[in-house]
RNA sequence: GCGGGCAUAGUGUAGUCUGGUUAUCACAUAGGCUUGCCAAGCCUAUAACCCGGGUUCAAAUCCCGGUGCCCGCACCA
């Protein structure tokens, strides 16, 4: 489906829809329905069970959403998420600064003002790489940052944080206190970021508020011990630098014993790209041959990354591949730049008495744009019908509950629906219209399971207190006893997580 | 941010060029009749010209500004 037609269908139904739509819009904002929200809600239930599951001694924390000045100093935010931008009067294309001034100043120009940069194009008379003209303008300078005021003075500055990350930066000290005063510790946030991005675009792809739900990993640089065994086997759809730099743009299927053994990368960093990957492709059910593991080069990633690998998704709706989660080796910029920056050692002493400073490995994971996956990858048309095939555990709503006819039936149908809900199925209840139509207005909003009430319910003998049972994907039905129906139902309706380690 | 295109019920649309009757049609939604396990049928109802200004006797239609969406460029620490 195009991405027009996914967002009528999606606004229709009560999924998502733009943000202050009453009074025009607001880019790059969203609002998610009831069933958006309940969709969301349970990716991010399906995430927190997979990845803080991996381990007895990975945490969930909410942290602040707001933070000081002197956190995003320290983090590099306030200095490098600008983008200091020349255009061109004459063509009206325009450029990064840096990349204008590559040739005169290859050291880049991080640090410098607008006012310097616009000094240095005019005094090394630098022209438009598009079309030669001189007429270059003074740059811009541009946070991405939300910024404001802190606090009654008005002096004091804070930011929304661009990242979750941070919180788990901050919180590592008190959470080494709380945890075990072990490593690996992990830290793990769900929630919102927040960036001013200049071109907002493609939905749920580049918002201005988006949530993130990302686990940082701190672990001794020396030794960071993973059942490298239990996932040795698995074949990973790669698409490496060097292949990049071949032309290529398929992955090649490598197993995770040879991309650690032959392929230069640590058995921890491979271990968790496994269970990423497993996380898209048996949690979420992308089908495996949409996923690559697509290697960012030294150019393309953070300066302070050392390996990263993202993984994308091919999504019809946006024509391509399309990143919805990494996995990050930061080394230990972090907390290294909030020691210096809070003056607090953030070193810890490990149990055998050496010290360290703890390296970081962030999995981190797009949870609005795997709605948007979610929706692009398992939505289908079968004929008329439009079925959401999501796995049964991420349906917003999992079960529906109807009469055959709403005038002998409703009165049983009503009863069950509550009774499930109070044993923990949550369901909707629905009379109206014909049966068929019922179904098929369940399929479209991905409810994996319909339970219809009829008259053999009703009548004495032995099919009383059965129901039918229906499925969405196989459209077939089997009766079975009122009593049985939430034994065969809450199954398939927790999400699948890793053995822990 | 730049350039181009677009904006009509919940959804998709006709009408705009060439200003003029009660703004077209389909689907969806709600109610009724009928039917009773996969979007059946009939009747009825709800419901729209993105926002603001201008031109005109008269604006969905022409002009200006804004907002939003799409495409390309640029950007995405």
């Amino acid at each position: 489906m195009k991405s027009d037609e996914l967002f009528a269908l999606l606004r229709r139904r009560g999924v998502l829809w733009p943000s202050a739509e009453i009074y025009g819009g607001a880019q790059g904002l969203y609002d998610y329905g009831p069933l958006g929200a309940a969709l969301k809600r349970r990716v991010e239930e399906a995430w927190v069970a997979w990845f803080p599951g991996l381990s007895h001694d990975y945490y969930v924390i909410e942290p602040a959403e707001i933070l000081p000045e002197a956190v995003v100093r320290a983090s590099g935010h306030l200095e490098n998420f600008t983008d200091p931008e020349i255009t061109c009067e004459q063509c009206h294309a325009s450029f990064r600064a840096e990349t204008v001034l590559e040739k005169v100043r290859p050291e880049g120009v991080d640090g410098l003002s607008p006012t310097q940069i616009a000094e240095i194009v005019s005094a090394r008379q630098v022209r438009c790489p598009n079309c030669g003209s001189a007429a270059l303008s003074v740059p811009r300078s541009f946070n991405l940052m939300f910024g404001m005021d802190f606090g009654v003075t008005g002096k004091e500055r804070a930011y929304l944080r661009p990242e979750t990350a941070q919180g788990s930066y901050l919180s590592f000290a008190r959470m080494w206190d709380v945890g075990r005063r072990a490593l690996p510790l992990g830290i793990a946030v769900v929630g919102k970021a927040y960036r001013n991005e200049i071109a907002p675009r493609q939905l749920l792809f580049r918002m201005r508020a988006f949530t993130q739900a990302e686990l940082q990993i701190f672990f001794d640089p020396a030794t960071f011990p993973v059942p490298f065994d239990s996932v040795r086997d698995e074949r990973l759809p790669v698409l490496r630098v060097a292949r990049r730099s071949a032309g290529e743009e398929s992955p090649e299927l490598v197993s995770a014993g040879d991309l650690a053994a032959s392929g230069g990368l640590p058995e921890f960093y491979v271990f968790h790209l496994v269970h990423s990957f497993r996380f898209f492709r048996d949690v979420l059910r992308y089908p495996a041959d949409r996923i690559r593991l697509f290697e960012k080069s030294d150019a393309e990633r953070a300066f302070y990354n050392r390996i990263q690998f993202d993984i994308e998704v091919r999504l019809e709706s946006l024509g391509g591949f399309k990143e919805l989660g990494a996995v990050h080796y930061r080394g230990d910029y972090d907390l290294r730049r909030h020691s210096e920056g809070s003056g607090r050692d953030l070193s810890v002493t490990l149990s055998a008495g050496t010290k360290v400073l703890p390296h970081v490995l962030e999995l981190t994971f797009g949870v609005d744009r795997n709605v948007w996956a979610l929706a692009d990858v398992h939505l289908v048309k079968d004929g008329e019908r439009t079925i959401w095939r999501l796995p049964p555990y991420l349906a917003p709503v999992p079960v529906g509950v109807f009469p055959l006819m709403a005038k002998e039936h409703a009165a049983y149908a009503l009863r069950l629906s509550d009774d499930l809900e109070s044993q923990g199925i949550s369901n909707r209840y629905d009379e109206a219209g014909a049966i068929g139509r019922r179904y098929a207005r369940m399929d479209e909003v991905g409810t994996p399971f319909c339970i219809t009430v009829d008259g053999r319910t009703l009548e004495e003998g032995p099919d009383r207190d059965t129901v039918t049972l229906r499925d969405r994907d196989t459209r077939s039905q089997e009766r079975l006893r009122v009593t049985d129906l939430v034994a065969r139902l809450r199954p398939a309706l927790v999400a699948p997580r890793p053995r822990r380690a």
